[in-house]
DNA sequence: CAATTTACATTCACGCATGTATGCTTTTAT
DNA sequence: ATAAAAGCATACATGCGTGAATGTAAATTG
């Protein structure tokens, strides 16, 4: 057993475990105490190091949490890609599978629920993290736009009403993941994300197909 | 026209607005720089005062970020008891004039949109912010089981399927205000929130209403 | 096997935001 | 009118977190 304050140099191989323990610290902190109140010698402390280690590995704050947010995130474009190549002529079917998906990774993963926790509560948007706000920001709109694809598939193919306003159906149903992400990780006793998430889809997607959302209200 | 640096001392009412003026500046620099990153002097300079105002109204900046909060809030009981003795008969209607108010409220009301921002962008929910968090959990549990009341009255009377898992709805219409509140405050230009928040509320509606969410998915 | 680089630990100085103490002037109460 | 208190401004002390500088020993490289 190789003593940690004698003996300081590693092989790359331990370097990057103590990276990826100090993402894991980091993430833990960050939830514990949130990101601008955490001080990295907590970081450092929990991954059993020193600040050096963290300043050695990372520029500062902002990059670690950065690198946090970049190593935990769900697979956005794998699973679009996967979702649009798999079930090519039910359009609708895909969106359920690409968000039901991303419901049941957050259901079923703690270090997910940690990084969305994180996200939504433990954390402030401001112009140190730009980088990480621009990156979000471009997932979400390529997302945005590939769901709205797929809604304007179904128009054509009939599955929706031809007066659907696709953006508008797109921002609702991107709305309600980020509502139900938000509040389930608030409170995951509440209900069994992982049993219904497809119910939950299931009811605003037929809400889709019944009654679509057009800018100008339509006279019955 | 008063000097403020030599005539120091103010009467009430001058009090009260330097109160006031110290709750708009907070709310401002509080979206600008974030809540954790905010220094006391930006808000008092803001306000054309010192930190000394500030000390002297509030504590310390978590007892001043919760005035904020309670100043700028809407008034949830006051539109739950409207809604709920307005319209007996109708509670479907009544939950949809409930959510349709505040998005609409969102929507045409530069400080709300500031506060939601804050809430849901600028501010990391710690332990120093507890009596906020513990507020807003009060209010957010409140206004849930009302709802769940009126979904559970709106089976009753036939509005929605008998298979129904009330509960379930009002996580999903709970997170779908949350979630278009959350993103549309993010890009308010990106459409218009006041004329389509009823068919985006009647979509998911319609859909509570012709695929109610089951805990156990039925067998068609 | 030397030379260099890696991967940290340790130390230090600095700024900065906070909280408190104190001073000062005007209201307000009596 | 006088005492008390309100409503701030100013000054001060304090701690704390950062980032940079430096130290150091093992691991590569050639």
């Amino acid at each position: 057993m190789p003593d940690n304050r004698t003996m300081v140099k590693r092989t790359r191989e331990e370097a990057q475990a103590t990276r990826e323990s100090l993402l894991a610290a980091a993430l833990q902190v960050f939830r514990e105490r949130g990101v601008a109140h955490t001080r990295l010698v907590d970081v450092a402390e929990r991954a059993g190091v020193t600040r050096g280690a963290i300043y050695w590995h990372f520029r500062d704050k902002a990059e670690l949490f950065q690198a946090v947010c970049e190593h935990g995130t769900l697979p956005v474009e794998a699973l679009l890609a996967e979702a649009s190549q798999s079930i090519q002529r039910d359009p609708l079917a895909t969106v359920r599978q690409l968000a039901l998906m991303a419901l049941i990774q957050l259901a079923q993963h703690a270090d997910t629920q940690a990084m969305f926790d994180v996200i939504f509560h433990k954390c402030e948007f401001t112009e140190e993290l730009a980088p990480v706000v621009a990156k979000n920001d471009a997932d979400r709109d390529a997302c945005l736009s590939r769901v709205q694809q797929l809604f304007d598939q179904a128009v054509a193919s009939g599955q929706l009403p031809p007066d659907t306003d696709t953006l508008l159906a797109t921002h609702g149903l991107h709305a309600y993941m980020v509502g139900l992400m938000h509040e389930w990780v608030l409170s995951p006793q509440s209900y069994d994300l992982a049993a219904c998430a497809g119910p939950l889809l299931d009811t605003y997607l037929s809400g889709l197909a019944t009654r679509p959302p057009v800018c100008r209200p339509r006279t019955i």
